[in-house]
RNA sequence: GGCCCGUUCGUCUAGUGGUUAGGACAUCUGGUUUUCAUCCAGGCAACAGGAGUUCGAUUCUCCUACGGGCUACCA
């Protein structure tokens, strides 16, 4: 009995973009889930458009991703022969033809087809003219002209369509390279993929490839068609229309396992699950279902899965992952973390929120003085500084008794002393609890800061 | 235009020939918090429309509308 073997066959023409990306992860969590393996392959054929450094992108992004695919990384552009000697043999046996057609011809003929309100299609014309191959001709794929072609899809069901919709389509180009839709099948015949699990943008061509498997009397692998996905704007989410890819949720500070869980829940679901680590998806993903239409994406939720996962975390780990020379494994570092990590839902919010433990306030924003200062504020100020000036116990607790003995002299709400001490310290007016911030910063630093600060909003 | 596929809260989704149609994100309201955030509690919110089958349809069938895909000597 052969192992469940799924690929995943990108065309190195971009940078993997998340729906790419999700494809991907089905392709090879249904792999995984069956103890089968999952291969990658690079679609190049295409020169003109291919490039290595596309290809050097996708592979790192799987890496980052955590998707290990099996087996060597298989690149289309090493089986030019291989693929010649199929088209041969389809020629032999009759499933092919050589046809003369110029370009203008077939121009021609679609035009025309099409002021007709008809389907454009090829119209057969070199179909019996056994005609010898040159550098002007190309190789069209004999497809039947009557029946139905159908497949079961693992997630769409039975689809079919009539063959007469489809025309003799090209598998070899007049330069003798091959198409398509033939290089996918012998490679998938070649790696005795069992299971093609690939979008939905594909089902059309599925059409085709299940008619070469059989003239090559090939079995027919089994296909899986998952929906695509829709970007915030219902529009279908793909590179031409600002899909962003797998890299730059990695500079946003996603965490790839987010990413993972989020994508995973993006057409496919089991009950009402929603928390998948690695290990969980390898497992339990063949007891899922995919869901059938296109799914629109949401960046609130990536985020809120991405808090999830980053809540997992430990400070070292966080430190780790945080591009900023600032955060070192200093206990000083560990610190600010675990202060601040719980208003952070990616790692760029960690650098966002910790400036000020780092560096004194840039400067002062006019409005937010303007909205928390009033003409007491500065005496109010002068009293808490000297207050804390002869603080000798410089923790968390003293800070904060020095603070409400200040507000309880002066009879004045706890904002109008917190709020404007706040601004002081951090240049903003949210952070944590401000007698914590205190404590963090050092009584140094803490004065040197408010004394800047009242010097600012004296004038 | 033709062909293929789809349609449950704003979004991701569960689910069933008879359910108070469930969960999650977002949102709103309370509570905790000196602010923000977190956390906790609660609320709002959906079976696209029309026929048919049926004692009964969100669930089955058909039609319409809407959405997506494909329609290359691209992949």
């Amino acid at each position: 009995m052969n192992i469940v073997k799924t690929r995943f066959a990108p065309s190195p023409t971009g940078y993997l973009h998340i729906g790419g990306a999700r494809t991907a992860l089905f392709a090879w969590l249904y792999a995984r889930s069956n103890q089968g393996e999952c291969v990658l392959r690079i679609e190049d054929t295409d020169k003109e458009r291919s490039k290595e450094e596309y290809t050097k992108e996708i592979i790192k992004s799987f890496k980052w991703l955590g998707i290990n695919f099996d087996d060597e990384v298989i690149y289309q552009s090493n089986n030019f022969d291989r693929y010649n000697e199929v088209i041969n043999t389809l020629l032999k046996n009759g499933s092919a033809y050589v046809c003369n057609c110029s370009k203008e011809r077939l121009s021609e003929l679609r035009t025309a087809q099409e002021s007709r309100g008809q389907n454009p299609k090829y119209d057969g014309k070199c179909r019996e003219l056994n005609l010898e191959r040159s550098d002007e001709t190309v190789v069209r794929f004999k497809f039947p002209q009557e029946g139905t072609t159908k497949f079961t899809d693992i997630v769409k069901g039975n689809i079919e369509v009539k063959n007469n919709e489809l025309d003799d389509f090209i598998i070899e180009r007049a330069d003798g390279a091959a198409t398509y839709n033939l290089c996918v099948v012998v490679d998938d015949i070649d790696s005795n993929i069992t299971h093609v699990i690939r979008g939905d943008d594909h089902v059309n061509n599925t059409f085709k490839q299940v008619n070469i498997f059989s003239a090559l009397n090939k079995e027919v692998p089994v296909y899986g068609h998952v929906p695509m996905i829709l970007g915030e704007d219902g529009k279908r989410l793909s590179k031409r229309h600002g899909a962003l890819g797998v890299g730059e949720y990695a500079e946003m500070g996603i965490l790839p396992d987010a990413l993972k869980n989020y994508l995973l829940r993006l057409g496919w679901s089991k009950g009402d699950m929603e928390i998948f680590n690695q290990q969980e998806m390898e497992e339990v993903f063949k007891e899922g279902d995919f869901n059938q239409s296109p799914a629109t994406f949401s960046m609130d939720k990536l985020l809120w899965f991405n808090k999830h996962y980053l809540d997992q975390l430990s400070a070292e780990q966080l430190i780790e992952g945080i591009e900023l020379p600032e955060f070192d494994k200093s206990e000083y570092s560990k610190v600010v973390i675990e202060t601040i990590r719980e208003r952070c839902s990616s790692l760029n919010d960690f650098s966002l929120n910790s400036f000020y433990f780092f560096n004194d306030p840039a400067k002062y924003d006019d409005q937010l003085i303007g909205k928390h200062c009033n003409e007491n504020t500065s005496d109010h100020m002068t009293l808490l500084e000297s207050s804390m000036t002869s603080l000798e116990d410089w923790d968390q607790v003293s800070v904060k008794r020095v603070i409400d003995e200040t507000v309880a002299s002066l009879s004045v709400g706890f904002g109008k002393i917190g709020l404007p001490l706040r601004l002081a310290l951090t240049g903003t007016v949210n952070s944590p609890s401000i007698d914590l911030v205190c404590s963090i910063l050092g009584k140094e630093v803490t004065l040197r800061r408010l004394n800047s600060f009242l010097n600012r909003i004296k004038n």
